[in-house]
Parts: structure tokens; sequence; C-alpha cells
RNA sequence: GCGCCUGUAGCUCAACGGAUAGAGCAAUUCCCUUCUAAGGAAUAGGUUGUAGGUUCGAGUCCUAUCAGGCGCACCA
């Protein structure tokens, strides 16, 4: 795909340079775009009517042809497009060129570069869509971070299902990717667990994540009609950074019982993350942090504490007048700690974390930049977008969030409903390919939810689109790959779906809808490299349901197990194979995976 | 008060400054003796919050304005 539009970018630029007098044209400035209507074609390009108004604001002497033969932007065009019938590199892969009202002009490509695809998808498989140029690049993804004491709750997955997703997307395409979760393991809220556990004189060890969290909504409920709570948390806290034994005891405990419950959900998830740096562990470079930036005289005495100023945005803190250390700190730390790491060293940083905290990281960033550590564009903040509930935003210190476990509960359970429901018996039910299948359907479809959302958007969160197993859902894209396969099966296929497909196909007469079909196929590549550039997976969700739901419509329209015409009988087995193909490698970016059966 | 983000169909969301603003859900109809109906076909639903501006062309860029959200020195 890559080397076509590239060779009309550069027999565009050829022709531009014969009709019009540009100097050193940059490539760049030749826009291809897919338009939005195929009718238009399969490229097209609105350089005319940009290079028109540019020609129009300079002197007339920039047309090498008489203005008054080009008057408007579709004359530049329909020259442009006379120069490009002569191209012969051109004419091997396009087979018609129109230059239209405004201005613009359309490439339409020829079938048989299109049906290469079907072969290329058969024999890469799984690889089929990761770039051609690999690029060195290394990239390091920070995500789904919890806070230690709380429990997951669906604010949680966003980052977890985004970032695994960010982390998935840039592997395929060749990058070497690492992961790391930024747990949130330091800071006043342990004061205030070890001060509640401290006073109720509770056994730690005896505490589930669900005490933990209690103890912690009960405190900040009681903050609110005792204020000198506060000054009993922060002590602790003060106290446990101290590295007093006992805080230390009970922190480490809170920690380790909050892990193995995490734990529990990344499996089930099918998150893998590769380092886990908690907060605490920077605990011990934070002076060291801090005195790099008083004596590189970045950081500011004011108001007893220290603080760093920039033109253009507010002041942040780094040190509080009681001495404590803040979130920043702690940040900047850690971005140290990563670049002198080899193992951590990349060549950007991705945060994906909610998009309250964009001030903070620009400062950040700037910060690091200042301190040498790189420049600010080498981080980058996936600012995803507040999840709310319809009556209001969610808190866990108010005790009204949706718990991860809730809802990854329900929606196996309508899984495994619909299941039993299609056909099943109750003795199926019992097998494990079954529970099997509406794990992966329920995780599925609630990842898929998530995921198909734009990152930065806000939205809110409500049951029936969180369990959605129709339509634009995970449970769509899965049942047409399953049904795929199971009609390859039919047709004969093994297990390995080994078929001879090695056919040419250009002499058959394809329907619209079949061509369709390849033309979305050949386009998975450049989608995915787009999602990577734009960190937004949310289009390859919105492009897999593109592609699912056209062949869906062919797949109700014909049939292709009985047929008679073996060579067309085959060229349709080999586009289903390659829709389940591209299909299972998409979501595979995704992080969902296809079930048994449906 | 200042800054950032959002405002698109009844609901939830799409749409590199491009051509007739698209999907899903919900609603109303149809299609299982044919490879899985978690599917398909069709209908209806819109002055893109409002008012100006920039240009060949604006949901997208600029200005003003209204509404909502999030930040803005001791919570992370």
């Amino acid at each position: 795909m890559q080397e076509v539009s590239d060779q009309i970018k550069k027999s565009l630029l050829k022709a531009v340079s014969v009709v019009a007098r540009i100097e050193a044209p940059a490539i760049e400035k030749i826009h291809l775009e897919h338009p939005t209507d195929a009718s238009h074609g399969d490229y097209s390009s609105n350089i005319a009517m940009v290079l028109f108004k540019e020609m129009k604001n300079n002197a007339a002497s920039d047309f090498k042809k008489p203005r008054n033969i080009l008057k408007t932007p579709h004359d530049l065009a329909l020259a442009i497009m006379s120069e490009l019938q002569k191209d012969k590199v051109i004419s091997e892969s396009v087979e018609k060129i129109e230059a239209v009202k405004p201005g613009f002009i359309n490439f339409y490509l020829q079938k048989s570069y299109f049906l290469k695809i079907l072969s290329e998808i058969m024999s890469e498989r799984d690889k089929f869509g990761s770039a051609k140029r690999t690029s060195k690049r290394k990239i390091l993804v920070e995500y789904s971070s919890p806070n230690i004491a709380k429990q997951f709750s669906v604010g949680h997955l966003r980052s977890t299902i985004i970032g695994q997703a960010i982390y998935n997307l840039y592997k395929f395409i060749g990058c070497e990717v690492v992961g790391d979760n930024h747990l949130g393991d330091w800071g006043t809220q342990f004061g205030m667990i070890i001060a509640a556990v401290l006073e109720k004189g509770l056994d730690i060890k005896d505490l589930t994540l669900n005490d933990l969290e209690k103890l912690y909504v009960d405190f900040n409920k009681k903050l609110e009609t005792d204020p000198d709570l506060r000054k009993k948390a922060t002590d602790a806290f003060v106290s446990l950074e101290k590295g007093d034994i006992k805080c230390r005891e009970i922190w480490k405990a809170a920690v380790d019982t909050s892990l193995a419950e995490f734990d529990k959900f990344y499996k089930l998830l099918g998150v893998k993350i590769d380092y886990a740096y908690g907060e605490s562990i920077y605990e011990k470079m934070m002076p060291g942090i801090v005195k790099l930036l008083i004596d590189e005289r970045i950081a500011q005495k004011s108001e007893g504490a220290y603080v760093i100023k920039y033109n253009d945005m507010p002041p942040a803190m780094l040190i509080k007048s009681d001495g404590g250390t803040t979130y920043l700190t702690r940040d900047l730390a850690t971005i140290k700690f990563r670049r002198e790491s080899p193992h951590l060293h990349s060549d950007i940083y991705v945060y994906e974390v909610g998009a309250e905290q964009k001030l903070h990281f620009r400062q950040v960033f700037r910060t690091a930049e200042m301190l040498g550590l790189g420049k600010e564009s080498d981080y980058v903040h996936i600012a995803h977008g507040f999840l709310r509930l319809p009556e209001g935003k969610m808190s866990t210190r108010k005790g009204n969030t949706i718990k991860l476990r809730e809802l990854l509960e329900k929606s196996i359970i309508k899984a495994e409903k619909i299941l039993l429901d299609k056909s099943g018996t109750e003795k199926d039910a019992k097998r494990a390919v079954f529970s099997d299948s509406a794990k992966k359907i329920g995780i599925g479809a609630v990842k898929y939810n998530e995921l198909k959302h734009s990152p930065s958007t806000d939205y809110i969160f409500n049951w029936e689109e969180a369990l959605n197993m129709n339509g634009d859902s995970g449970s769509y894209l899965q049942y047409t790959a399953v049904r795929i396969r199971n009609l390859l099966m039919k047709a004969g296929a093994k297990d390995n779906m080994t078929f001879n497909f090695v056919q040419v196909f250009s002499e058959l007469s394809l329907t619209n809808e079949e061509l369709d079909i390849v033309k979305i196929l050949s386009k998975f590549r450049e989608k995915v490299e787009e999602a990577a550039f734009r960190f937004s997976p949310n289009l390859i969700c919105s492009y897999l349901f593109l592609l699912a739901q056209k062949y869906n419509t062919f797949y109700n329209s014909t049939s292709i197990v009985p047929m008679r015409d073996t060579s067309y009988r085959m060229f349709r087995l080999n586009l289903s194979f390659s829709v389940m193909q591209v299909i299972t490698n998409g979501l595979s970016i995704l992080g969902i995976e296809i079930p048994e059966s449906m």
C-alpha cells in the first residue's frame, strides 16, 4: 500500500513542476487521502486547490501557462492530470485518473493491485499488518498504576486496557516496548491507613483489600467533622518515611494484600506489565533530585516551600513547607531512574494517565528538559478522559464507584447465559470450552467497550453500554471470526486452516461487495500505523467493525461452501480467511481473544 | 478570576480543513427448510450549543458568547 501512495506522490510532484513553477516543492506538501466516498476513487489529492491559492497570492509568473487558460483550481487540476497521464510508472498501478469539480484529482487503482493483498495475508498470517520498515525506537509505556489499598474500579480499567493496547500496538509494528506499572504505594493516604489501624488496634494481616478501602473511606468521612485527624495522618506518614518499623510493617502488609488482589484482575484481563516500580522505591532518590533542582536554580524557595516557576504555566510545588515531597518530585525521580536504567531507558516515554493530570505532566516534562533529561517532546501524556456515572463523578472516598469485579462478573454471566440460550444444554455448560468461551466473550465485551472510545474524551458509564454484546461490540467481531472459522472447516480446511490459495484471481469478475472487502483489507497496515502514531486504539476498533460489517453483509447474501465454480469458490474462501485473519490480528492488538465457539 | 478540555440524531459515540456529517443502541417493518439470527435488509431521526469571521470549501481554524467538566501551592 505504502509503495503505491509514495509513487503517486512522486508522480504528482513531477507533474506539478511541469505545469507550475515551484521552488523545491516538498513531498510532504502533497496530501493523498482515501476519499470517504468510494466513488471518488481510491486516492485523492487536493494539491491543485492548494497550489492555486498559493500562486494566486504570488506573482502570475508562477504559471507556465497563461493565466487565461488556468482560471480555476479545476483547470489546474486538469492540466496536472494530463501530465500524469503521460507518466508510465503510474499507469502500472493506476487504472484511471480524473480531475473533478472544485479541483480534486482522483486516482483509481487497478483491481489486480488489491488482489495481491490476499496472498500477502496468506503468507504473513499473524504478522500481517506489522510495519515493513521496522522502527528501532524503544518506547516505555506507564499504565494501569492503581493505588494500593483501594479496590480496582472501572476508572483504573481505562488506563489498564488502553495502556496494554498501546503496548501491544507498538510491539506489533516492531518497536521494542517496555511496560511499567507505576503503583501508587506512597503518600499521605498511607498515613490515614496506618493511623486508623493503630488507633483501632487492628491486626493488619487479617485485613482484606475491602477492609483497607473501608478504613480509608471512613477516615475521610471522619475528617470532615474532626480536622485534627489530618495531623495524625501526616504524622503517621512522616513516621513511615523515617522508617518506623511498626508503620513500615503495616504499609508492607497493605501493599502485599493489594498486589495479590490486583494480580487476579491482571490475570483475568490477560494483562501483563513488565515491571511494577511503585512510587515508594523512588523515596531514596528524592534528596538527590531535589538537590539537583536547587543547585541548578530551577527550584526556588517560596513561602517555606520549594517551587518551580514557568513563564507559561502556574508554578509547581516540589517540596512542601513541612519538608514533604510531592508527586512532582516522585515523577522527576522516576524519569531520572528510567533514563539511567538500561532496561527502562527509551526514546519515547508514554504515560497513560487521566486528563486531570494534564497540567502536572506538562510541568514534569518541562522540568525534565530543564534538567537535561531529554527533550519535552520525548514524553507523551495520553490523557484519557473522565469516566463519569450518569449521576456524577465517581469517588472512592464517597464510595460510589463501580467495582471492576462486579463489572467483569456481570459480563461473563451475561455471556454464559447467551451461550446457554443458543444451543447449549446444562451438560454443555459444565464443559471447559464453554466457560472458557464465556470468559473470553465477557472480558472481550468489556475491553472493547472501553477501547472503542477515543481515549481523550470523557464518557459516561452505563451498564447497558458496558455489557453490550450486539452491534459495535467485541462480541460482534469475535462472532464474525468464529463464524468464518466454521465456514472454512465445513469447506474442508484442516485445523491449521491450510488451503491451497496460490491461485491468481484477477481473471474473476468480482462483485462490488467483494472488491470493497478486499480494499478494506488492504488498508489494515496503514490503519495500524495511524493508530500507533495517534495513540488511538479506537481507530483499530472502528476499522475492524467496518470490515466485519461489510463481510457480514456479503456473508448473508451469498453462499460459499456449495459453490461449483472452483476458482470462484476458492476466491471466496480466501477472502473469508483473510477477513478472519485480519480480525484476529486486530483483536490481538486490543488484547481480545477469540473464543472456541459462540 | 486565570488556564485546559468538551458541546454533533432521543441515548452513547465517529468524522488528517475536503466532496451528500456517519455508526451502534433505542423505535417501526421485514429475513432462519440455505455455510451460526451475538447476524442481515429497510424506514425514521440533524440549522454540528449560539452569533460573527477567515477561504475555492468549516463540525473541524479565529473572535465573542452560553452550558458542562477538569486543573490552578502544601492530596496523589
